[in-house]
DNA sequence: CTGATGACGAGCG
DNA sequence: CCGCTCGCCATCA
């Protein structure tokens, strides 16, 4: 599972560390629902934009990364400044609606998070577990 | 090491 | 709801 690292030579240490742990999260969000860059970034334990740059730095087809979009549910600009229009038809192809606004419904079809058993096949603690005594 | 850069997010008017 | 600012922090020149 680490095929997106075929050449580790001419990639930098860094996407051996948290931008595999980010893709491989980001293979974990099932069909016909969409995670919010914040949402990961809590997951795996960096800020939202980390999670957004390792979308830019995806080459990997395997990695669903249509199915990552912003907190108000809407497909983030590139740096062209417009969004980008195969992610909205990806999404549709897994009967994502979109609103309106060009906004899909989180509540709807929003991410739920991984499961227990995925954050500790990971290594990962699961967050916001405050047992108070 | 220093400074600039972003597929972001929360606030504010 | 919309546009703008500021904070965020790994990565890059």
């Amino acid at each position: 599972m680490v095929a997106w690292l075929s050449a580790p030579e001419t990639v930098t240490a860094m996407t051996a560390g948290l931008y595999a742990r980010i893709y491989r999260l980001v293979c974990t969000v099932p069909r016909g629902q969409v995670a919010t860059y914040g949402q990961l970034g809590a997951v795996v334990g960096c800020s939202a934009r980390q999670v957004g740059y390792a979308m830019a730095a995806v080459t990997d087809v395997r990695v669903p990364w249509h199915r990552v979009i912003n907190s108000r549910g809407a497909i983030s600009t590139r740096s062209d400044g417009k969004p980008d229009t195969r992610q909205r038809e990806l999404l549709e192809g897994e009967a994502v609606v979109f609103g309106p606004a060009g906004c899909v419904d989180l509540a709807t079809f929003g991410w739920n998070g991984p499961d227990w058993d995925w954050l500790v096949a990971n290594g990962l603690e699961p967050p916001q577990i405050l047992d108070s005594d």
